[in-house]
DNA sequence: TTGATAAAATATACGCGTTACAATTAAATA
DNA sequence: TATTTAATTGTAACGCGTATATTTTATCAA
């Protein structure tokens, strides 16, 4: 009996069994793809955890299981959105071999892209329900952390092909943060008469180069 | 007697008087001061309306009254902290009569403001509970927006002086940018390894200045 | 098939912002 | 003092995020 008992032990407990990764993992890709809809949608904060529930036929609760709240969902589809940001500025960095040209297109590519997607600029930088421990949680990601090095990294070779190697690190932070404040700039304060995105891109990189 | 009904009537209706466009004014701004001890202690999510009329000592309905919502108290915070801001600034500018260290002076005010009451930062651009319309509303606001306008208006005429004419209104866009991007990285990308912010607002002139 | 068991799923409940509405209080008049 | 009018408060309701309690479900041993 106890050699009966070890044979159907090998991994048998009574009871319901625990769900397979794999399954974990399907459910919250069906979470966070009806979430991207109804968020682009009607914005993150219209969007009830219950109706999220409702639309994906389960309950409330049952999304708790899977996020341990609704900004974790807003968070994966953060990773997402600059999952393919990094992905294009990959792309552009490879196809440009000179440095200045490639310094300016990804400055461009980084800029243009929160431009052409400002509901995905505002879905992950303006968000409502976003507290301060959340926010300055961008660099824990490891999607956007490594996203930001290859940026600023790009950055800095650039520069280091074209300048002397004094003060590149700080040029390379003010190009970083002037590209942020550009997007940051001309999708918040939209009534304002700013000048052609690009040309504010171009002067940005000159800026760095020149001075 | 209808002459004594005329004299009574001035201004005379029985029924307790309406309030008084300064008492209005000093309950709102009795509202305020309870609300900004309160959001910068705990976070404005974290305060409830029901909370801050218990701490005022008044019913939470009464509140309504003074404001049409919660997101207006915090407004009017906003409001407060750009003028403290922008008078600080202004009294540089006059201080300072040389173009360029004035240019640096105010770029550097403005940054080291937010970076000295991160704050007051988090409460103006990263506090919960503000949806798309509320944020672009910025330039609604004839404070921020006057004071935006300050400031941009400084830096042109900054350049104007050190420089030819042209492209001085990309230049200034750029500047503006980069010194909202500067604040905004440095204070929400915390965890990076930033370059001392002096000196990347500096930098940062010198870019504008040498391009 | 029938319990026992453990995980998944759901129901319930709390405090929130906000609104509507009724009831109460306060300050003026006649 | 009675009346009138506005300020203020009380109460209840709605949908929200979510903590906790409860129920359902899928597996085991017998």
């Amino acid at each position: 009996m106890i050699i009966q008992r070890t044979k159907s032990k090998q991994n048998g407990q009574p009871g319901r069994p625990a769900l397979t990764e794999s399954q974990i993992l399907r459910m919250r890709e069906k979470i966070a793809d009806a979430a991207q809809i109804l968020f682009l949608q009607d914005g993150y904060s219209a969007i009830s955890i219950r109706r999220l529930a409702t639309e994906i036929g389960i309950s409330p609760m049952t999304i708790y299981k899977y996020y341990d709240s609704k900004i974790q969902i807003l968070r994966r589809l953060w990773s997402q959105i600059f999952k393919d940001l990094f992905t294009e500025i990959a792309l552009i960095s490879k196809r440009e071999n000179e440095p200045v040209p490639r310094l300016t297109s990804i400055s461009l590519a980084y800029v243009t892209y929160w431009l052409k997607h400002p509901d995905h600029y505002r879905m992950v930088f303006m968000s409502e329900g976003v507290s301060q421990p959340e926010v300055s949680i961008f660099v824990e990601d490891e999607q956007i952390s490594s996203g930001l090095g290859l940026i600023s990294q790009a950055l800095y070779s650039a520069l280091r092909d074209q300048q002397k190697e004094q003060d590149i690190k700080i040029k390379t932070d003010v190009l970083l943060c002037n590209l942020i404040g550009i997007s940051h700039a001309l999708i918040t304060i939209s009534n304002y008469p700013w000048s052609n995105p690009e040309e504010v891109v171009k002067m940005a990189v000159l800026g760095v180069l020149n001075s």
